[in-house]
DNA sequence: AGGTTAAATCTTTTT
DNA sequence: GATTTAACCT
């Protein structure tokens, strides 16, 4: 254990207050780069230090990799065994854990299952099935984040139509699909995302259950508090009440999750909820150079909204932020790969280098070029991972070991690999279940009984054997490693993917074998970092990972994310792409003044990453969605402090923001073909038009111009990019070009 | 009728 | 660009 004067030692006063502040509510208004993850780390230390056990604290951050990190500086700091360390953790598995503890006071089963966006949306689908009605317009997707909105505005079914604001031909239907999906999750054993929250808050309404918890945990500190939802609000207050100890600390202008139901009011009235709060301002940034941090307050500052605060310089001027024009998205990644290039000349690390975009479809051109320039990157896609077909296969078969109730896992695996269960099979099984008031896995273990499955019956019963050989084998001691191995195994899916790799004879690094692989690696580490862990909190960690979760430190790599992804991070050099209008602000902000204003603290969290050096890059034209079409930049560029970019050319910047036209290249001269040209050959496309090539199959003229006697254009092929083409005779004829 | 192919439609961010 | 729907062909 340290000194108390080691751990303050290195603070500024407003610094050491919030360290040393332990009893009652205390808010730390910390702007980026201000040094409040240090702070946050060091109060946990103090807390400890001046006698609190570290059992009686819990941290609440915003992703799982933030909460490893904290753990391990507080580990660090205190040079402490990891049997008494602080609880650390994400609302959703702080949640989680709490449920899979003392859900039993709320009537839960322990061993539910966490479903995703992916689980949810086929229920919905299911419950669309049922209740008869998808309403015109709405994929189940749609009708997940309809459903997910009201639950974390806490408005049942019933309440649907009376509480939001719908037309009637809506509202009825949804409501009765959002009822009909709560249903299903209690038959499924299941809890999406929301309902962590929500049975939580149940549990802290139960009074038995709710004070074991409050004897537990005595000191609450909430992380990235602006971004906190009601629901999480309401849990904060209730794990707090007994003791007020509630440190909430973040940043109104890095709010950026409104459109999750997140309430930037949470910390703008957290004095009111807590009149006798102490409040303690960060202001002094030790992130970024000053050019950087006078732009990001220029930019900031447009935000009518918003309380007057501003980020103050303690570094030195630094270099001026380099704005970049490019003709279109390829161009883009050309010079992102020359700034990857000069900054390694300049002796720069590659995984000093963050590369910032607003919408993920924007990195596959990025990826082309770093990957055909040999640049190392990664992706912080944590979740991409358990997307894929055999993550979700093997974690199916899992699912249903830990939770038989669990049917959207186990219809997913009844017949993968195929083993002669088809549609018909299947229904049999599930009219079955339904006569006898049972779950479909005891359907299957009834096999025998059942003759309308005709030739299926025997695999059924097989299958049924095969699923409980498995839960035979899942003891509380058995390592979670070896169920994973011997499931994979045993179970045919190892061989089922081994034999489609070999019928498509693909050889790609990334095959579902090696995939399948991969994860019982996974099980192996979470074995080996927790050896007591069952096989259902392994489940329990896998479904709720994050996309920043996957970011590796160690590898040396340029890192690829999306805005969001970047909160709470910090790099040397931050590439901003696709700085332009209706990217971001993103069109669907669509005027909304308000939504536009938390595209601005997206930037604003964007910038704020960058230590040394920003560049920001926008196109002139961009395809997007398969067709090309003229861009602006972006009004965020146009709000930035002139004295504080280079490489600006501010009459791009008054260009008309958007039209409808094809907008002519300057450099190469375009004819427009509506236009009738006599003596010259006719021309029977135009720009935008839809064409189709023998060789190239489908694509979009973007420019037609006249070259000697004929029309010559580009086409932006779906498959193959952009060739040049004559365009006066039909079809379409190939001409060589230099690209 | 079933299977293939062309056209139309929808595009954000994530625990 | 991907996915879903409409249309077409055998």
């Amino acid at each position: 254990m340290i000194a108390e004067e080691e751990l303050l030692a290195d603070l500024t006063p407003p610094q050491r207050q919030a360290v040393t502040h332990i009893d009652g509510p205390l808010l730390v208004l910390a702007g980026a780069g201000s040094g409040k993850t240090r702070v946050i780390t060091r109060r946990v230390g103090y807390l400890i230090q001046q006698g609190i056990s570290p059992g009686a604290i819990v941290a609440i951050t915003f992703t799982n990799k933030a909460a490893d990190e904290m753990s391990r500086r507080v580990g660090e700091l205190l040079e402490m065994k990891s049997g008494s360390m602080p609880m650390v953790s994400t609302f959703h598995s702080f949640c989680a854990l709490m449920l899979r503890i003392y859900g039993t006071a709320i009537g839960l089963e322990t061993n539910f299952t966490i479903f995703d966006t992916g689980d949810t949306a086929k229920l919905i689908r299911n419950a669309c099935g049922d209740t008869g009605a998808l309403p015109t317009g709405l994929t189940p997707a749609k009708i997940g984040e309809f459903i997910s909105r009201a639950k974390m505005q806490m408005i049942k079914p019933e309440e649907v139509s009376s509480r939001l604001e719908l037309p009637q031909f809506q509202a009825s239907s949804l409501a009765r699909i959002y009822k009909r999906y709560e249903e299903m999750l209690l038959e499924n054993r299941a809890l999406d995302f929301d309902d962590l929250l929500l049975k939580a808050l149940d549990l802290l309404n139960n009074d038995a259950a709710r004070e074991v918890i409050h004897r537990r945990y005595q000191y609450l500190l909430i992380d990235e508090y602006q971004d906190t939802n009601h629901v999480q609000y309401l849990l904060a207050k209730r794990l707090s009440e007994h003791t007020r100890n509630i440190c909430a600390t973040g940043d109104p202008d890095q709010s950026i999750y409104g459109w999750r139901g997140a309430e930037i009011n949470n910390i703008l009235d957290f004095e009111k909820d807590f009149p006798d709060a102490a409040v303690v301002f960060l202001e002094n940034n030790y992130r970024s150079t000053e050019y950087i941090l006078t732009a990001a307050n220029s930019l900031i500052s447009n935000n009518k909204l918003r309380k007057e605060k501003k980020l103050l310089a303690v570094l030195e001027k630094g270099v001026k932020i380099q704005i970049h024009s490019c003709d279109d998205e390829n161009e883009e990644a050309k010079t992102l790969a020359d700034l990857i290039n000069q900054a390694q000349k300049r002796g720069s690390k590659l995984k000093d280098i963050a590369v910032m975009c607003r919408i993920n479809s924007l990195f596959r051109i990025v990826e082309q070029t770093l990957r055909t320039r040999e640049i190392p990157y990664q992706l912080a896609r944590g979740v991409s991972f358990f997307q894929r077909r055999e993550i979700r296969d093997i974690m199916s078969y899992l699912r249903v070991l830990v939770n038989p109730a669990d049917q959207v896992a186990l219809e997913r695996i009844v017949n993968t690999p195929t083993r002669g269960i088809g549609a018909q099979a299947q229904a049999a099984l599930k009219d079955f279940a339904q006569q006898n008031q049972i779950s479909l896995y005891q359907a299957i273990l009834q096999a025998e009984k059942i003759m309308t499955l005709g030739k299926s019956q025997t695999n059924v019963i097989r299958f049924g054997e095969m699923m409980e050989q498995f839960r035979q084998r899942l003891t509380p001691t058995s390592a979670t490693e070896d169920i994973v191995r011997h499931v994979t195994d045993t179970s045919g899916l190892r061989t089922y993917y081994k034999q489609i790799a070999q019928k498509e004879h693909r050889t790609d690094e990334l095959s579902p074998e090696a995939n399948l692989d991969e994860f019982i690696g996974m099980a192996q580490k979470f074995h080996q970092e927790l050896p007591d862990g069952s096989m259902m909190d392994f489940l329990s960690q896998q479904s709720l990972v994050s996309d920043t979760d996957a970011i590796n430190n160690q590898t040396d790599c340029v890192t690829l994310l999306t805005m969001h992804a970047a909160k709470g991070l910090e790099f040397e050099q931050v590439i901003i792409l696709a700085a332009e209008e209706d990217i971001i602000p993103h069109m669907f902000c669509s005027g909304d003044e308000r939504k536009i204003e938390e595209e601005r603290r997206l930037f604003f969290v964007a910038m704020t990453r960058a230590k040394k050096f920003l560049n920001i890059c926008y196109a002139h034209h961009r395809a997007t969605r398969g067709s090309y079409r003229p861009t602006a930049p972006s009004r965020f560029i146009k709000e930035l402090d002139p004295q504080t970019v280079e490489g600006l050319d501010v009459t791009e910047l008054s260009k008309p923001v958007r039209t409808n036209q094809f907008i002519i290249s300057p450099r190469k001269p375009a004819v427009e073909a509506s236009v009738p040209t006599p003596a010259k050959p006719r021309c029977q496309y135009r720009p935008g038009q839809r064409v189709y090539h023998e060789k190239f199959g489908y694509g979009v003229i973007q420019e037609i111009y006249l070259s000697g006697a004929n029309y010559l254009g580009t086409v932006n092929f779906h498959t193959g990019g952009l060739k040049k083409l004559v365009l006066n005779i039909a079809p379409l004829q190939t001409v060589k070009t230099d690209q």
